[in-house]
DNA sequence: CAGACAATTGCAGAGACTGCAAACTTGCGT
DNA sequence: ACGCAAGTTTGCAGTCTCTGCAATTGTCTG
């Protein structure tokens, strides 16, 4: 959470957001083809080869997760009760962001949208949601105090969790969006609860 | 399953087959900086355009699942007994192909190596996934008798499975192998429904 | 202020990918 | 068998993505 002091991590920062924003923006009102990565970089006041210092690719600058937000999502899930079991406090976590930040429901509402228009970012889309995983999985294990290499457990949990949480958020996204996002998340753990549950 | 009779198109799936098994081959033996779209289209013995008629990228053509794949996971998921839970029909239709077929099991195997090797294919790999994930839901939703639109259930039940089936492969991938890959399912699934269940 | 270190930039070049039009192959009706 | 219609392959020209390298500029530390 806490932004650093140095002035040139404040200025590194500050470039990979102007880029990352930039890369959003221009997308959203221009259309992805119509979008070159030296747009990008020229609208964030950089040169073309300087965006490839912090992304690999377009893809990556418009749908990657921001290194800051992992761990941002490693602290939450680490501040949680004690005593909430491990399945609701990764969905807590989740969903938090969604409900309490407006500037992040609409990144990620936006982000959506962009995904659904334009097939291609898919795959990225998808890595970056994988990072995410990766970072609860490690995180989770810790405040479980196991370790994830040997205990599935962890792994288990976050991988079911991030897999409902996705693909509920597209079908909420997908339909009118017309109950709260976090009743439809509760259906949805619901469900996985009763079909899973031996006859 | 049924292979077409059509000349044209037997040419055509010989052709996506010789593309795909020479982007996997190539990059398996000199890995996949070294091999270029040239090479692959040279080795399946086509042109370089040709190449781009059948795949949207290098990566696509060595982790993409060939579309007949997916006809098949559908046909198999109908054919599963009446009588079998959504949950576990989803969940042996994915592991019946690993288990049943030699061959299928190499080249899974042959992929995770593959994606655990070359970080950039986790992208197009995941995307992969999703094709098998979306083919899944909309059978599902047919073998329930329901619409996917409006009934969260088909797609709850797949996310989870193919979540739980993608991250327990790369575990026992990861780990020794010791155990049979279906022991390591189950724990996975009676892992879940334990954290899952209410206390 | 000076030297160490980090980030930015330009440049050159390989490779990925697309649109288009020409050539070729296959399917089908006569 | 013939020839037209439809589907596929190919070459070509050109744009964009992405990387390595070496030079430059900016920031930190003592």
């Amino acid at each position: 959470m806490s932004e650093p002091s140095d002035l040139r991590s404040r200025k590194k920062l500050a470039t990979y957001r102007a880029l990352a924003h930039a890369a959003r923006e221009l997308t959203a009102e221009r259309g992805l083809e119509a979008v070159t990565v030296d747009d990008i970089a020229a609208a964030a006041d950089v040169s073309p080869r300087t965006f490839f210092n912090y992304f690999s690719s377009k893809e990556q600058a418009i749908v990657g997760v921001e290194p800051a937000v992992l761990e941002d999502l490693a602290a939450s899930l680490l501040e949680r009760p004690r005593e909430e079991r491990p399945i609701e406090a990764v969905a807590a976590v989740l969903l938090e962001r969604m409900t309490t930040d407006a500037e992040t429901a609409r990144r990620w509402l936006l982000r959506a949208e962009l995904v659904e228009r334009y097939p291609s970012l898919l795959p990225r889309h998808l890595a970056a949601m994988a990072d995410i995983e990766r970072t609860l999985v490690t995180t989770l294990a810790q405040r479980m105090g196991v370790d994830a290499d040997h205990d599935l457990r962890p792994m288990v949990v976050v991988s079911a969790v991030t897999a409902l949480q996705r693909s509920t958020l597209a079908w909420w996204n997908r339909g009118g969006r017309t109950e709260p996002l976090g009743d439809a998340l509760r259906s949805a753990f619901a469900a996985l609860a009763t079909e899973l549950a031996k006859p």
